[in-house]
DNA sequence: CTGAAAGCGCTTACAG
DNA sequence: CTGAAAGCGCTTACAG
């Protein structure tokens, strides 16, 4: 690999010049400047990063921290972020948990090592010691989808959102209403969607049957399962759905198809996310648009502010989300 | 932050003797190595990857460049990839070009000053300048999607899997078969494809009327249009339509309904790239699974194969493929 | 306008 | 078993 060295030997100045006039600082002689690039030109020279973030302390890197690499949340998030970095010069160096906790210190703490500018974390369930890990990182941070204290977060409004569905739901004349949801120690698509949903329908004094409550895993499959027990086990039938993801909804619905009663003649089914596909599915399902992308460009540009010297002492951002209406619900 | 000198110093020790900890390498005493970890253990010592990139001239960094970083076959080639990564400790640098020709010289430059070990480029279209480029790059590389001569290639068999699904209509009894394609400067999934449908019909003695062939974008809306397209203006309807991306066959879909005709009764519809939601729409959609994951994976392993050092001499390898038969086709 | 020299934080022959 | 010193490829006061 070819160096400062080389080039300043080949063009006849000091290594102090090319440095110059690759970094277009301090006076250069026409002359000079000329003779280098030439030489750059020629030899195809690239400087090292490595070397260059040494002495600057700067790697125009950020560190995004995934749960899961392949799901369209992680995706459009990553999109909406990328937008904003690569205006800016920045690049993105990825890390995928893979769901397994012990991953993500790992992670950070590689990041670390390889000095990014900052880190961006996805997460879905925090525990303490990641907490304190993250406070101890000392780097700027930003995490997307938790409320972690003390930090700054871009949030999705999880529990008024589910709220507002299941109001929707109401007002549209259901009174027995069913949810699938998913772990509650996934603390914002677990436990605060579900937590909007109860309240949601105890402040409209409605009856819960327990059966209609069920869990589900991030996939179709899942949401087919559950629809089995909803539909096998209750003694009054819901006449709504709601799942808290558009994957396990698809999966109610495919289900609900099977068992030959029609949407939303017979059940009415919502879902969450507004994937891609939510309306292309048939009949196109109502569901809630976080903003993903939003939420994606948001940490971007908070990031880069904290590098930019900002201190914004543990702020929060919240998503507006907007409830999409489709078919699926009558 | 932190460094080597300062580790050495609380725990009475050399530098020397801190790397080899660190590194587990040479001889240390015990005593002097409980004295070394007990100090990191302390300040959350994190050795820098830059210094020491800077002297072993390697970073356990990849550079992914990818054309557009928000689609499933962005995702699943990442995913791919990511699953032999991260076992072997590599992680994942992000260039996302977002279809800007310009940006795949400017990102090429950007990895090797960052000094990645290697760069997988997931390709479209490839002009002479870019692979001039990569010849001069000198640096590990694997192209994915697109065959360059004279470099290590992981490709899809987009001509042959094209063939198949239309021998395969024809098998079915399709004679008017009509076909959504896209731009031919993407040469496997505009030029390849649509080479393998020509053929095919050609080879079965089929004609085909020219607006049976329309060209589209990779979007769900182009698939409506393009549908629009073919039954408002040819002379002969089309008893089945191939369209080269499950996007696109699924904008066919919903127009060929909103049309009042049904599928497959009516029309067959396939697509191609077994799309994770190409199983839930209605009717479930026909498509080839390329194996996208395997196609990461297997780049992932080539490319360090070729790190450490193995010369493949610019080999090709083609991922296989399955076609997927479902209820759009009859 | 230009360059010698120090320094960024590591690793690694080399000598002891 | 241990450490002094050189060196990786840059940048940046400082001096001229």
């Amino acid at each position: 690999m070819i160096t400062i060295k080389e080039i300043a030997e080949r063009a006849n100045v000091s290594r102090t010049t090319v440095s110059r006039v690759l970094n277009k600082s301090g006076y250069v002689s026409e002359e000079a400047r000329k003779r280098v690039q030439k030489v750059i030109e020629e030899t195809g020279y690239v400087p090292s990063e490595h070397a260059k973030s040494l002495r600057t302390k700067k790697t125009n890197v950020i560190g995004v921290v995934l749960p899961k690499i392949s799901t369209e949340t992680s995706n459009r998030l990553v999109k909406g972020m990328d937008e904003i970095f690569a205006k800016e010069g920045y690049q993105i160096l990825l890390a995928n948990t893979n769901l397994e906790p012990e991953k993500e210190i790992e992670y950070l703490r590689l990041l670390k090592s390889r000095h990014v500018d900052g880190i961006i974390l996805s997460a879905t369930t925090i525990n303490p010691s990641l907490v304190e890990e993250i406070y101890n990182l000392n780097i700027p941070f930003v995490a997307v989808g938790q409320s972690i204290s003390g930090l700054t977060n871009v949030i999705l409004d999880d529990y008024q959102a589910t709220k507002d569905m299941v109001d929707f739901l109401i007002q549209k004349g259901h009174k027995q209403i069913a949810f699938i949801g998913v772990d509650e120690r996934d603390r914002a698509v677990g436990y605060l969607r579900k937590a909007g949903y109860l309240d949601a329908m105890r402040e409209n004094n409605l009856a819960v049957e327990s059966t209609w409550v069920q869990k589900g895993e991030f996939n179709v499959e899942s949401g087919f399962e559950c629809m089995s027990q909803i539909l096998g086990t209750s003694e009054k039938q819901p006449t709504a759905v709601l799942a808290v993801t558009d994957r396990l909804a698809i999966g109610a619905l495919q289900r609900i198809k099977e068992s030959g009663l029609s949407i939303p003649e017979d059940i009415s089914l919502a879902g969450m996310g507004a994937s891609e596909f939510s309306r292309y599915v048939t009949p196109a399902l109502t569901t809630i648009d976080f903003s993903i992308e939003k939420a994606g460009r948001e940490a971007a540009a908070l990031i880069l502010r904290k590098i930019g010297g900002e201190n914004d002492h543990g702020m929060n951002i919240t998503i507006p989300y907007r409830l999409i209406e489709r078919a699926s619900v009558q």
